[in-house]
RNA sequence: UCCUCGAUAGCUCAAUGGUAGAGCAUCCGGCUGUUAACCGGAGGGUUGUAGGUUCGAGUCCUACUCGAGGAGCCA
């Protein structure tokens, strides 16, 4: 079995076996440096003319960037080499050369990286970013089953609009049609009726003409669902998991945060938690400070969240929005129904809503006339009012958005970069 | 759907309306410690598409195509 890169500095003065990709190779007249990367790190392995076979002299001046190497040498600690060890080559079998690698080492534009993205994740950011998200997805899923969350999957091919307002995916289901879901919260209210606390994970989609650094067609969602729940619930779950999950990042992720440049000092307040929670309306007034004017009963924009997260250290909880902007199956505040039990968290920076959830109406007359009220057919939601005929109770959840999440996290320019493949208004390729 | 900006070598970019260039990549040569190595040489272009103005258009005008950022909508 061959060594991992990131094992060589424990085995110095050993001889090891590394498998990997050419990354750089320098020549000099009888000395060459070849940069290997295999997923673990990178590692410079040296070759001298004389201290190898022939064959392995010849064929290592005439290798490609991205040439797939086997390399067995050895671990010498050494100044001079990037990461302070080095592997001294004895043997090379080169896998498969190649050659005109589309992606060098200077820059790129956005453009040509997206048509080269299957190639584009081999790049050290890339693999950083893609680690930090296994990280992330891993962390949350631990947290949540450490809370008694039970993992329930909800349907992706679904029947109908369920919420009605997003634009959806539109599919051939034999002689009938299906809808790409864009959440699963209907389904996990369901789900936490049998088992309590409930989560789903899974790709939402949504067929919106958005085009700007913080959409995707098709991103993750985490959304977990709880019975006997309230509103500050929520809140409470959403804080302990995030700030946890801050945590767990720059404690196991340092190195990947370093390599992406993310100062640790922008989410040393977002580890302490104690986030933030403001109404609808003390929003209104932190955008009006700002400069901002919203009138009473119209959502936030872009710049207006951007706003209102910037007045604050950490992620901002706001809650109580108009309920008229928000979906029909919000609840209520029973004291003042004109606003409802939803909350936004909003992430700083400029990064925007990462997540929104909050407490389900479990009247089933209250639910029946929201839905009237929004034009939703009823038939459409027959099982969904099952939910409220039989053991109804309190129940509040939230859908926290894994890209958004992870591009604040790491510090990027769009979200794009956060997901292996992602789904753009004008881009489903590769 | 709307607003703004952009498209020149494989890539990133230059070029007052007057002979289309550079760096990187590629190929050839040199160099025994390189760090995005360095030094010398070579090849590489229907300037997004179609029209127009002009003695002359990469450059100015019109339309279209494609892309980027933003708005709306949302996670």
């Amino acid at each position: 079995m061959a060594t991992r890169i990131r094992d060589l500095t424990s085995q110095a003065g050993q001889e090891a076996t590394v498998q990997g990709w050419l990354v750089s190779l320098r020549k000099g007249g009888k000395i060459r440096f070849l940069v290997l990367r295999d997923g673990s790190g990178t590692v410079q392995a040296v070759v001298r003319e004389g201290e190898v076979p022939p064959e392995v002299w010849r064929e290592s001046g005439e290798l490609a960037q991205e040439a797939s190497l086997v390399i067995s040498g050895l671990v010498r600690p050494d100044q001079r080499a990037p990461g302070g060890v080095e592997l001294v080559v004895r043997n090379m079998a080169v896998v498969a050369n190649g050659a005109d690698y589309p992606i060098t080492p200077k820059e790129h534009g956005v453009d040509f990286l997206m048509d080269h993205r299957h190639l584009w994740l081999r790049s050290s950011r890339q693999e950083a970013i893609l680690r930090i998200r296994s990280q992330i997805e891993l962390f949350l899923q631990t947290e949540l089953a450490r809370l008694g969350f039970v993992r329930v999957d909800s349907p992706i091919l679904t029947p109908s609009a369920c919420e009605g307002t997003t634009t959806l995916f539109e599919t051939a289901y034999f002689e009938d049609k299906a809808y790409l879901s864009q959440s699963g919260q209907l389904y996990n209210e369901a789900a936490a009726a049998a088992l309590g606390r409930v989560y789903c994970f899974g790709p939402t989609f949504r067929a919106e003409k958005s085009k700007t650094r913080r959409h995707l067609m098709e991103f993750w969602m985490l959304e977990p669902e709880m019975a006997f729940a309230s509103l500050e619930d929520v809140m409470d779950v959403e804080e302990r998991l995030i700030s946890a999950l801050v945590r767990h990042l720059l404690a196991e992720s340092a190195s990947d945060l370093a390599t992406l440049e993310r100062n640790p000092e922008a989410l040393a307040q977002a580890a302490a938690g104690d986030f933030p929670r403001i109404s609808y309306e003390e929003a209104l007034a932190v955008a009006a400070g700002a400069g901002h004017q919203v009138a009473w009963g119209d959502d936030f924009g872009s710049p207006e969240e951007t706003a209102i997260a910037a007045a604050f250290d950490r992620p901002v909880f706001v809650h109580r929005y108009p309920t008229a902007a928000k979906a029909f199956y919000m609840q209520p505040d029973p004291e003042r129904p004109e606003v409802c039990l939803s909350v936004d968290l909003l992430a700083p920076e400029g990064y925007g809503e990462i997540a929104g959830g909050g407490q389900r109406i479990h009247d089933l007359e209250l639910l029946r006339r929201r839905l009237q009220e929004q034009g939703l057919p009823e038939e459409d939601y027959r099982w969904y009012l099952d939910l409220r005929r039989w053991g109804t109770q309190p129940h509040a959840g939230f859908g926290l958005g894994i890209e958004r999440t992870l591009s604040w996290l790491c510090g990027l320019e769009h979200v794009r970069e956060t997901i292996p493949f992602p789904r753009l208004l004008t881009r489903l390729y590769p």
